[in-house]
DNA sequence: CGTTTTTGACCAGCGC
DNA sequence: GCGCTGGTCAAAAACG
């Protein structure tokens, strides 16, 4: 019953690994700059290299998460680079169940982008017990609406993962369901769907903290990332979906990062300086976070940070 | 080879 | 209790 086929389909790409995208160089190392792009694909299969060219590639940049403590910390950032910015919070609007606040963006012009793919998907009855979800009313949720400006380059200071997809029930555009990949352990999750009154607006859905430091370093892992491709490849694809399976809401870890990255090591680099400006402590009031984390563990004997490596646990 | 994305299946929560 | 819906899992494929 799932995934029907639409001409409104769309896929989302968020880039959320901030710290070495070219967006989100030492003057924007927090990340917080919400770029959005979105990513249009292509009814082709990904395996072919033409198709997959040929696909067009809106990204979407999805900030990261916003918190008041976020807000705060926007102010210094230098939000002056290449990319399309996002426009600081125009309005937050406190949720009626205390747990969640909704943080509004102004919008602005978005494209959207399906893909198709094999048929991917699990076999039938092999299904290992899942532990029991808390109650999902009980979640403590950040929503955030982000414009959805094409040819921009997000930004997030997490790494997040797609683990899902669905079309949701009201709204032609499906939602994304993303993991934190900095850490295996980490419950923080993102939500992210198009609005249907507003296409040019992208609610993004922060659920949970981190249990660990903000992403500095990035090493250089195989299939960490995808190709994202330039605006100007952003083309009509959408309307040549056929019967592809359906809108594809997704994220990567990427934003373009490969040209900043420091080959040697694999990681990237992080302007130090800014925390000298800005201690860490602030830096990570800029996204949900455990508050019980020890600080001191992520940093080396150089006083650099040592999260944001990806963990393969 | 290790990672990600895609996507159908599975499952829990919720409303009726 | 039942059905709908949203959220998550996990196999397969892509990617570097």
């Amino acid at each position: 019953m799932m995934m029907e086929s639409s001409s409104n389909d769309w896929d989302l790409e968020a880039v959320v690994r901030s710290c070495g995208t070219a967006a989100c160089s030492s003057s924007s190392l927090l990340g917080a700059v919400d770029h959005h792009q979105l990513r249009r694909q292509a009814p082709a299969p990904r395996h072919n290299k033409q198709d997959e060219e040929a696909r067009s590639a809106d990204e979407l940049l999805v900030g990261q998460p916003v918190r008041p403590a976020t807000l705060r910390d926007l102010d210094y950032l230098n939000l002056d680079h290449r990319h399309h910015q996002l426009q600081l919070p125009i309005s937050i609007t406190p949720a009626s169940d205390g747990h969640e606040m909704l943080i509004s963006f102004p919008a602005a012009a978005s494209t959207s982008g399906q893909q198709s793919r094999k048929q991917a998907g699990r076999k039938p009855g092999v299904r290992a017990p899942r532990p029991k979800r808390s109650k999902k009313s009980q979640l403590k949720k950040v929503v955030c609406e982000v414009p959805a400006t094409d040819g921009g380059v997000s930004t997030d200071l997490w790494a997040w993962r797609k683990y899902g997809q669905k079309p949701i029930k009201g709204s032609p555009y499906p939602r994304g369901y993303y993991k934190c990949s900095s850490l295996k352990a980490c419950m923080a999750r993102k939500l992210v769907e198009r609005s249907p009154e507003k296409p040019g607006v992208l609610i993004v859905t922060y659920i949970a903290d981190h249990c660990h430091a903000v992403p500095t370093m990035i090493n250089s892992l195989a299939g960490t990332t995808r190709h994202n491709k330039p605006p100007d490849d952003i083309s009509d694809d959408r309307h040549s979906n056929s019967n592809q399976s359906d809108d594809a809401s997704s994220m990567t870890v990427d934003g373009g990062a490969s040209a900043d990255r420091d080959d040697d090591n694999g990681l990237w680099p992080v302007d130090m300086s800014l925390l000298d400006e800005y201690p860490l402590e602030d830096l990570l009031l800029g996204a949900p976070f455990d508050d019980n984390v020890d600080l001191s563990s992520f940093e080396d004997e150089q006083g650099g940070l040592l999260l944001g490596r990806r963990l393969s646990l």
